[in-house]
Order: C-alpha cells, then sequence, then structure tokens
DNA sequence: GCCAACGTTGGC
DNA sequence: GCCAACGTTGGC
C-alpha cells in the first residue's frame, strides 16, 4: 500500500470539482512529466493520495482514492501519456500548508518540500501519518 | 509578477 | 552525447 500526492492548481482543477464528481472520479489528466508519469503507473486500485491545491493556497486540502490504474491520456494526443482516475474520499478537517510542512522537522525529506516541481509524487508511510495528524484527519 | 529550479529540445 | 537555449512550474 504506498500513498501518493497530486497537484492542481485551483483555477484549473480545484478539490471542489473533484468532489462533485463523487465515486465515478476523474481522469487525473494533463501530466506531461516522465516521473509523474511513472508514479502514476506505479498507482494501484484502491491507494491513497493528498489533493494539493498548489501556487495560490499552497496547501493540502484532500484525500482521493485510485478508481483506475493507469490508462492512456483520453486528452494526450501522444500514447506515452498516461493517467489514473481519482475519487475525493475526505476533506482535511483543517488544511495543511506548505508552510507547515516545512516548518516539520520530520517532513524535511519530503518531495513536496524539496522539489516544488513534481506535480505528482510518492508519500512515505510516515509522512502520511504525520500530515494527517497536522490536518486533524482520519488518516485510514 | 518575478524568478529559481527543473525538464526538454535540438544543433553540433 | 553534450550542452545551450528555451519553456514551464510553482513558491514567494
Amino acid at each position: 500500500m504506498s500513498y501518493w500526492l497530486f497537484k492542481s492548481e485551483a483555477e484549473v482543477w480545484s478539490w471542489d470539482q473533484q468532489v462533485a464528481k463523487g465515486d465515478v472520479g476523474e481522469e487525473w489528466d494533463g501530466v506531461r512529466n516522465y516521473q509523474a508519469r511513472n508514479n502514476m503507473r506505479a498507482m494501484k486500485l484502491g491507494e491513497r493520495g493528498f489533493f494539493y491545491h498548489s501556487r495560490k493556497e499552497t496547501e493540502i486540502v484532500g484525500i482521493v482514492e485510485i478508481c483506475a490504474e493507469a490508462h492512456p491520456d483520453s486528452k494526450a494526443d501522444d500514447p506515452r501519456w498516461e493517467c489514473v482516475d481519482i475519487k475525493a474520499v475526505r476533506p482535511f478537517t483543517k488544511p495543511v500548508t506548505l508552510a507547515m510542512c516545512k516548518e516539520d522537522p520530520r517532513l524535511k525529506d519530503m518531495i513536496l518540500v524539496n522539489n516544488s516541481r513534481l506535480s505528482v509524487q510518492p508519500v512515505t508511510d510516515e509522512e502520511w501519518k504525520i500530515i494527517c495528524e497536522l490536518g486533524d484527519t482520519d488518516p485510514s
């Protein structure tokens, strides 16, 4: 069971839009970066991830679940780009901001803290627990 | 809005 | 295969 983190600009695709899709979920399309794609290829049905709003809010706002494993991105004209489908599970009781992650010494090795450019990234079990705790949110 | 960091492209 | 030029992301 691995954990993940998905970044999106709220202006482009927000948590509210994700929630509105319900259990059907939505393709996480538009990724044009090999590292991010490879991370999606490694995702298994039922695994969980954080939903992060980049650029403006810079905070983790919810938990999502993989509801379809990697398949070609329907919006890409090149078949090498793949994506998974995700659905909203629950919002964070309190959003966990990037600043909070940077302040916590236990999260100093998080990719979110160290590589601001990677839009789909793995999260360790430890980081998952710590962030859920910071956000006062059920980690299960 | 600026710019640093990073990724990709393409000439050689 | 190297690396300069360029484009994009995202924090600030």
